[in-house]
DNA sequence: GTCTATAAGAAGATAGAC
DNA sequence: GTCTATCTTCTTATAGAC
């Protein structure tokens, strides 16, 4: 009893640090964060950070593989062409997370440094949402919805397609404004267009 | 004579200062670089950092300047669809100016943060290079290369090109193997196909 | 598990010698 | 114009009370 109740403070009190923590990666990036401003703003001592997660560098990969898996399960439960067109409504999505954006944008580009702490992280991680994009596509070729089944061919429209999403998000990031899915939308039926067999219409 | 010889030995410095903290503000991002380590690098003094330029603030500020124009003067001088078809050189020879690009990324992305010192000179960074290009959509337009003149529609070509870029430059950022031009070139006859009369066939 | 206090070092910026 | 030395503040991380 008394040791579950402990526990779960503990639990309660890394979970709001990893969101504190989170946003201020985000907004003012690893080196501008800072565990003082952090934890005044969660509301905890700044040594309680460090005995929660060790260090900086530690608290910085604990947000990402956190919130990496929020990303992950919101994905569509989907395949081939089907997950394909899913991503116009993940990118509308978007719109509405700007802390993940905001936390995934800023590591992704200051850790193409190899001394960022995120480095190995990030890397593995455009690998691995760029793959994902490449196996639907070949589960698309496989119905027919795509024609070529060129390895090659289908890592650069996986990595058109995401340096589209990434640098929409960008300008989105430095104006709000910006209609996220409304650029995104017309390019990615023209995307799966260009891929599939010319009989396909492209959606307006 | 003295007078000539005492100035160019400041300008020299100031030179020298501005190439070394765009690399270091490139690399580590603006909070992460420090001025003694940036000092360290071009071989002066910390304190003669500030005494030429007044602040850290101002120091990015005048790098960001001093790049801006670099890359502006090395704009192709051409017009209409022929400055839209050399957008795809301008991306091959950004292949051989990563500092550069690791400089405009780097910032541009912890600038969506208004409290970032440069993000007024970012955003406004951002409007004149999408006008640029609006522009040249425009003339394109008046001599029949591409067919809408609507604003709007020219506005999201533009952001969607431009998206492109700033994206394809982030993964080769974290992986310099990316074939920026191999990939670029395509989606870029892709979308002039697109905005032009059906009747111009699409270069390979 | 959380706090306060503190250690040890590094940051930006200033002052004054040369 | 450039340097060294210093001021003040803030950083991460640690130690130990409660």
């Amino acid at each position: 009893m008394s040791t579950r109740g402990r526990y779960r403070n503990g639990l309660e009190s890394r979970r709001r640090i990893l969101i504190g923590a989170a946003q201020s990666f985000g907004r003012r990036g690893f080196a501008g964060a800072t565990l003082r401003q952090i934890a005044a703003e969660v509301g905890v001592a700044h040594g309680s950070l460090v005995q929660h997660f060790g260090s900086k560098d530690e608290l910085l990969l604990a947000v990402l593989r956190l919130w990496d898996e929020d990303l992950t399960d919101s994905l569509p439960e989907l395949h081939g062409v089907a997950f394909l067109r899913g991503l116009g409504d993940l990118v509308r999505g978007h719109a509405e997370r700007r802390p993940y954006i905001e936390l995934f944008l800023t590591i992704s580009v200051e850790a193409s440094d190899p001394s960022h702490p995120a480095h190995d992280y990030i890397r593995a991680r455009a690998t691995r949402v760029r793959e994902r994009v490449v196996a639907e596509l070949k589960v698309a070729a496989s119905s027919g919805d795509v024609l070529t089944s060129d390895e090659y061919e289908l890592e650069c429209a996986a990595r058109e397609l995401l340096a589209l999403m990434n640098g929409l998000e960008m300008q989105w990031l430095l104006d709000p404004d910006v209609d996220l899915g409304g650029i995104f939308q017309p390019y990615l039926n023209q995307w799966l267009y260009r891929l599939g067999p010319m009989s396909m219409s492209p959606a307006s």
